[in-house]
DNA sequence: TAACCGATTAGCT
DNA sequence: GCTAATCGGTTAA
């Protein structure tokens, strides 16, 4: 598939989230190409968003094109974009990185691990790129976040999402192709 | 009580 | 080498 010029973050979240696959996200310049996304609708069991606004899920049905954090587990935190306005609320979690800029920086906030480990899950990818409730909100195409497309063809892969025990029969996972950096093969 | 998880440990092959 | 189990704070149904 070609990728489109830009990220369209109104379009459904299924299709945000492929296209996200082979982008690459920087926080202050720290980051890589993303290799795993989920997507969660807004008639999603398995989305925070299915029974309504909360104070934690509020930035959810705002405008797309914002990042909204959780904590997970009370111990994570999981970065996702923002897709859908208008009342709904859905959204594009970002599971894993292929680290590309600020290895060093990324290192240091993980401890000694290897590189493959540095974004391999939705927490990793937080504690490497230094995201917290702080960057709740923001737009992820304007400063400190840099979103660019791919340029060459992306070969995706799609699964069962991880973690969830609702609607675990959507695939709803994206990956891309090959990709060591994956939080989990795909079958 | 269950959840969009990660580090560690214990037990396997 | 691998998988299964366990624990750790917070949020919300």
């Amino acid at each position: 598939m070609t990728p489109p010029a830009f990220i369209d973050f109104s379009a459904p979240s299924v299709e945000v989230a492929q296209a996200l696959i082979g982008s690459t996200l920087l926080v202050d310049g720290v980051g890589g190409r993303i290799v795993e996304t989920e997507a969660y609708d807004h008639d999603d069991p398995a989305s925070h968003t299915f029974s309504g606004p909360t104070k934690r899920n509020e930035v959810m049905f705002g405008p797309p094109g914002r990042a909204y954090i959780y904590r997970s587990y009370g111990i994570h935190w999981c970065l996702n974009f923002v897709c859908q306005a208008e009342g709904h609320g859905a959204g594009v979690l970002i599971r894993a990185i292929e680290p590309v800029a600020g290895l060093e920086i990324m290192r240091a906030r993980r401890g000694l691990h290897e590189e493959r480990l540095l974004c391999a899950g939705p927490g990793r990818v937080c504690q490497a790129l230094g995201i917290t409730n702080a960057h709740s909100g923001m737009r992820v195409d304007t400063h400190p976040f840099q979103l660019s497309v791919p340029e060459g063809r992306i070969r995706t892969l799609a699964g069962p999402r991880i973690g969830i025990t609702k609607a675990t029969d959507v695939p709803w996972r994206f990956g891309l192709s090959g990709s060591p950096f994956l939080s989990r093969p795909f079958r």
